[in-house]
DNA sequence: TGCATCTATGTAAACCTTTACATGATTCAT
DNA sequence: ATGAATCATGTAAAGGTTTACATAGATGCA
């Protein structure tokens, strides 16, 4: 039986889809196939673009243009240089283009954690987009190591990615000191926007889905609502917390600077700040949490003290993470349009290195609210 | 003010630690500084290692060599050119070495799904130890979408990457249809084994694990032990599934095939499970799942039915996925080491890399098992 | 017909390394 | 003192593209 698909061909398939017109019908008859592309594939030696061009009987010039220019080539000519292609199964090295062409087409991501699904969710629309305009995608999962993001800056500096997606919330350590006087590479944030630097940033609504997410336990009728998660070090906290207050102002609803209370963001300070609630005996009808690992700890407090939720508290989160459908009760929440979020801060990333300066500084997308059953109604009112 | 650190310095900072011995102390005097150096900044046009043979005052293979092989360089002229480097700024064209070495020093890893934290977690692994030694990591998101997988092959045809990961439990699409013929490149499967293909694999011992988790259930008094999630297609669901009756068959328990449903491993899949038991009244004392995803909605459909747990059911998991903590009661489950997995993935691929051939043909870790709430004596004991 | 313009292709340089080979200096053993 | 061996460095080729410029033929227009 002959086997007609070689590798390389195999390989090159796919490829930036250059070479729509080419055939994956038939296999010619082997033996007249050059010589040389079975040896290529045996020897692992690639064919070059000088294989196609002496194919095809046309000079490497041709043969580059006939590829990446088709409009500035002869018809009979392209269509020669398509067939020898498809024979030799070529592909063009990366790394020649890129050293000529000085880019590599490929993006640097750099996060504190990729297994953070908030992280990695967005992750997964980065790649989505840059895979769709022919770009790849490196990561660099720093863990808030400083020596980690400096380094990971050689992809830069040594032409490996053009440009720079950061989640980390500032410039890799060290970045920028100099006031302008380098340009850096182009870059956009994602997630936490970075402080005392011009970066674009893209991310979701804070301060607009907080107040949302406020209004919405007021229109159930709660007025003594508390705010867990206040903290003035991170963008989003800050913000969220700005919403909350907007939304009780606008609903001519006092704060009550002791329905506020600190919180990092993490499962554990969300259990804590209830527990001090009880304690200090100051309680709400609602908890709005600045994120749903808090909301979670918050449930697992109220759970755990055997109240019936949602009859006695009502609690929202802010994120939309996997689980939230999953507690009991499943949680009212704010959706953060993560795939998009990712999907449009590479699209700007790549405007950007086409030369397109960004419309705006930042690009704010709606969260959703996610309806559940962790509120209803307070109990003072049924 | 004077700042002295340029942006190129900064860059080539981390790089590999080649320089180590490079000054980071004082800055020299602005004016003794060749104006070569601030040009370059200013263009954007970064130093070559022309630039830091003609400062050194040696040829360029000198250089090269002073950077790779320090050895072979006598001490004087490596540190005229150490400290070239240093003043210019220089760091290797990524693009340039790849194009003549033949090797990207890049690793292509193919994950159906970047946002699984199952995933996402092991690639935090891959990353860390690929960047420990010198390599970058690239991600493919397929989404098991066999045009994008194809089309991910590129980065390897191209030279783009040395090597592949694969999440996906299976060759890329069309891949190796060859028989042999052409090499396949170095690959190590990670999650899930690839079928029908002698590629090495790294990941927890699912088998063992799953046997450990039963015996746990048996050790509790526990002989009526439900196990959901059964499933042919996936080596992961079958392998538990073995370790479930073998250790009941250790244990003299009959395997009651009423007491093995189906699933996929979702959450909505063990919700069903569990309801179908209800209605055909076929209990069990204890429900091992195939995973935590499917232990969460065999909970969520117990808790719904108002039992107390883990006094009516005792539950276990398989995985120790985050919220696993989370949910009442607190999963008790075998923990994959994710991180470990990821770590020796990638150890595995590089030595492949360095043509070293895999000692056994998979490398299994053990899962570690993790006592929470979810599990107490059978009712009928007490 | 003659000249300008356009189109299709070819030539060769540039992108920046690494490294086989050559060279010359130094050391060592005889 | 001589030849061999070792060491440090330099020269130049190779790796595979893209593209500015040159060339030659075709076309258009007066």
């Amino acid at each position: 039986m002959q086997i007609c698909i070689s590798l390389a061909q195999l390989m090159s398939r796919g490829s930036k889809g250059l070479l729509r017109g080419s055939r994956r019908d038939g296999c010619p008859n082997p033996d007249t196939r050059p010589r040389g592309v079975e040896r290529s594939v045996q020897h692992q030696k690639l064919a070059t673009i000088e294989d196609v061009a002496a194919l095809a009987g046309v000079s490497i010039a041709t043969v580059s243009r006939a590829i990446n220019e088709p409009t500035k080539v002869a018809d009979a000519t392209r269509r020669k240089v398509t067939e020898a292609v498809a024979k030799t199964g070529y592909t063009t090295n990366a790394m020649a283009r890129s050293l000529r062409m000085r880019r590599s087409n490929m993006i640097l991501i750099l996060a504190p954690d990729v297994g953070d699904p908030n992280f990695s969710n967005i992750l997964v629309g980065l790649e989505t987009e840059a895979s769709k305009r022919g770009y790849g995608v490196l990561i660099g999962n720093t863990q808030n190591d400083p020596t980690r993001e400096t380094d990971y800056l050689r992809f830069i500096s040594s032409n490996q990615a053009d440009g720079l997606i950061l989640f980390t919330g500032h410039l890799p350590y060290g970045f920028g000191q100099e006031g302008g006087e380098a340009r850096l590479p182009a870059m956009v944030a994602v997630n936490e926007p970075v402080a005392n630097a011009d970066v674009p940033f893209v991310g979701v609504d804070n301060f607009e889905g907080s107040r949302v997410a406020a209004e919405h336990l007021i229109s159930q009728g709660h007025r003594r609502i508390a705010f867990i998660g206040h903290s003035t070090s991170k963008a989003v906290n800050m913000l969220r917390e700005q919403g909350y207050r907007a939304a009780l102002q606008a609903a001519r609803i006092e704060v009550d600077p002791r329905m506020i209370l600190d919180g990092d963001g993490t499962t554990e300070s969300g259990r804590a700040a209830a527990e001090h609630m009880f304690v200090r005996d100051v309680l709400p009808s609602a908890f709005l949490c600045v994120n749903d690992a808090t909301a979670l700890g918050v449930i697992i407090s109220l759970n755990t003290r055997k109240y019936d939720l949602p009859r006695d508290f009502s609690i929202m989160g802010f994120d939309d993470i996997s689980f939230a459908s999953f507690v009991t009760p499943a949680l009212t929440t704010m959706k953060q349009p993560r795939l998009k979020i990712g999907e449009k801060a590479m699209d700007l990333l790549l405007a950007l290195l086409e030369g397109k300066p960004p419309k705006e500084p930042e690009v704010l997308l709606r969260a959703e609210l996610i309806v559940r059953n962790s509120v209803s109604r307070p109990g003072y009112e049924r």
